[in-house]
DNA sequence: TAGAATCGCCAC
DNA sequence: AAACGTGGCGATTCTA
């Protein structure tokens, strides 16, 4: 049973003595309260620390930051392993108050979720997990209570118990991390926690003059586009006479523009881009919708809304990354999603470097075609890398035959939607739609796609139908995802079909992403850079102007060893520039 | 009327 | 309708 039994620490003699009992444990119970969530303009209360006979309480309000070092160290070091739930918040607070950077870790948050092996509806707080693990029943509302004035006991011994027990939940996580084979991902998670926690606490910066400038022009040529489309679209309604008001179409409603484009005789049964850009050529109004659509979209997410998120005590954005985002390991940002700013370069110019800063933007170059050419062992396609010519005009000259001079920009084109497509699971009409051509045409390629690379197909075809059996799948660091899939239902069957092949691909991307962060952060420690933006394959640092070559030689390098931990056969290559600006010159 | 579901579209 | 995988998010529409 885990009390909340607890010794208060206020005196520095206390403290040295919890440090040395602490130092000597292999594990022991991390927990902190603040007065709120976000460190800029909150505080730290409490740090928590347990070992199986004690739990220390440090009072951080008798203490300042110096005295504080014997604890503080502790933190900081390799032994013992901090168990944590969502270390990522106890490392942001530290690294901000204490400047202190959370040594090793087991993150019960992160383990829950590795185990769960994507199974959605697992809830992973440290109510649900304990109760699942030990069959205890926590009282967390405790949690969001005043931390800034006197303390009661009630929350003191929450305090405790919430540091306490999570030294029986980290037996319990531990056995079933061994069981499930999952020790390896389990450790890559745990030591990238860090570097995600400084990437959300330095931020990232936005200017706001120049993002107000281009929200201001969108916004105009919205106005001309939707008076356009309103016109347009009321030619459909019968005559009015002249008093009549103009009826009122909504035009953010796909509904009533289904209706008032069949109503102008347009043969059209869903309003989604992909059909409405088959009937744009034929009819206007139809590009005037798509034009529409496109400046909506823009002021609506990425309007002047953006501008809230700027935190008002450092002037930066500092969204959330939710380490363990998807079941193929990518993150997932939010509150704004810095993943999905507009690539145009009107957007992400607005990303910049402070004055005196520079920006380093890299990307790992084709990362999921050089692990998928890997894991099938394609020679063709192995050899298409090693080349290190273009690869989708060699792929092109593979597939037809003709030498790399001759592929002309379309069949480029068709050779670049097969490399991005087929990793997806994408069949013949998928492939029709997007290069516009038919879909025996598109069957043909495929078929001598699959010729030119025989490896590929055999490894998509065993990855698919090896779902199909196991209903499961590993990336390259053993990460697992369990499909909860009806295959009694044809289209899921087919689904499950795709997700096998794709998620060995994406998640070990992710894999040796995760892998470049923890590497980058740690290289970049001992000079003035930080990572501030994170996207898939691609990392923002930013860094003093001066140091701005070394730095980018820094972050190649981290990301090209991180490649290689994962891939043998094919060469990892890195794309990296320097810049004012978020953006890839 | 608030929350859920759906549509649609941005990123990689 | 969907057709190619993973998400976040805003506007509309549905529902209790």
């Amino acid at each position: 049973m885990i009390s909340g039994s607890y010794k208060l620490i206020t005196t520095t003699d206390g403290l040295a003595r919890a440090a040395s009992q602490l130092s000597a444990e292999p594990f022991i119970g991390f927990d902190s309260e603040t007065t709120g969530l976000d460190p800029h303009t909150a505080k730290p209360r409490l740090l928590q620390l347990a070992t199986p006979r004690n739990c220390f309480i440090v009072d951080l309000v008798h203490f300042t930051p110096e005295q504080l070092q014997p604890i503080l160290a502790v933190l900081a070091a390799e032994q013992p392993v901090k168990l944590a739930h969502n270390a990522k918040f106890d490392a942001k607070f530290l690294l901000k108050h204490f400047n202190t950077r959370l040594g090793a870790c087991f993150d019960t948050y992160l383990a829950s979720q590795l185990i769960s092996a994507g199974n959605e509806s697992d809830r992973h707080g440290l109510g649900s997990v304990a109760r699942h693990y030990l069959g205890m029943q926590l009282d967390k509302e405790a949690q969001m209570s005043d931390w800034s004035r006197a303390l009661s006991d009630y929350q003191l011994e929450y305090a405790a118990r919430d540091a306490a027990v999570l030294l029986p939940l980290r037996e319990r996580l531990q056995d079933k991390l061994e069981q499930l084979e999952l020790t390896r991902v389990a450790q890559l998670e745990f030591d990238c926690v860090l570097s995600i926690a400084a990437m959300e606490l330095a931020g990232v910066y936005l200017d706001a003059e120049q993002w107000r400038l281009l929200v201001r022009s969108i916004r105009s040529q919205y106005e001309i586009v939707a008076d356009e489309l309103r016109r347009a679209l009321a030619a459909g309604l019968p005559q009015m006479s002249l008093f009549d008001t103009p009826p009122n179409i909504n035009l953010d409603s796909p509904q009533q523009i289904l209706e008032a484009l069949q109503r102008l005789g347009i043969q059209v049964e869903s309003t989604r881009e992909w059909h409405l850009h088959r009937l744009a050529p034929d009819y206007p109004v139809v590009g005037t919708l798509l034009q529409y659509r496109h400046l909506s979209k823009s002021l609506s997410s990425y309007g002047e809304g953006m501008l809230n998120y700027i935190n008002p005590v450092t002037g930066r954005i500092h969204a959330e990354f939710r380490q363990i985002g998807t079941p193929s390991g990518r993150l997932a940002s939010s509150a704004p999603s810095l993943q999905q700013i507009p690539h145009d370069v009107e957007h992400r110019s607005c990303f910049r470097a402070p004055p005196g800063r520079k920006l380093i933007v890299a990307d790992y170059s084709q990362i999921e075609m050089r692990i998928l050419a890997d894991f099938a062992n394609d020679q063709a396609l192995l050899q298409a890398f090693a080349s290190g010519a273009d690869l989708h005009r060699t792929t092109s000259s593979q597939m037809l035959g003709i030498p790399l001079k001759q592929v002309s920009p379309q069949q480029r084109e068709a050779a670049k939607r097969l490399n991005y497509g087929l990793v997806y699971g994408m069949g013949a009409e998928g492939l029709a739609g997007q290069i516009n051509s038919s879909v025996k045409e598109a069957e043909l390629l495929i078929e001598r796609y699959f010729q030119a690379y025989a490896g590929v197909a055999q490894w998509l075809h065993q990855a698919a139908e090896q779902a199909v059996r196991e209903r499961r799948s590993r990336t390259a660091s053993g990460r697992l995802w369990i499909y909860n899939f009806d295959t009694s239902d044809r289209s899921q069957l087919a689904a499950l079909r795709r997700v096998g092949k794709n998620t060995p691909i994406q998640g070990s991307a992710s894999d040796i992403f995760k892998r470049a962060m923890t590497l980058m952060d740690a290289a970049l420690l001992k000079h003035d850079a930080q990572i501030v933006n994170s996207i898939h394959d691609e990392l923002v640092v930013e860094c003093a102007a001066d140091l701005a070559e070394e730095v980018k030689a820094l972050v190649m390098q981290t990301m090209v060893a991180a490649g290689c931990e994962f891939l043998q056969r094919v060469p990892v290559e890195v794309e990296a520039v320097i810049g004012d600006a978020w953006v890839k010159k």
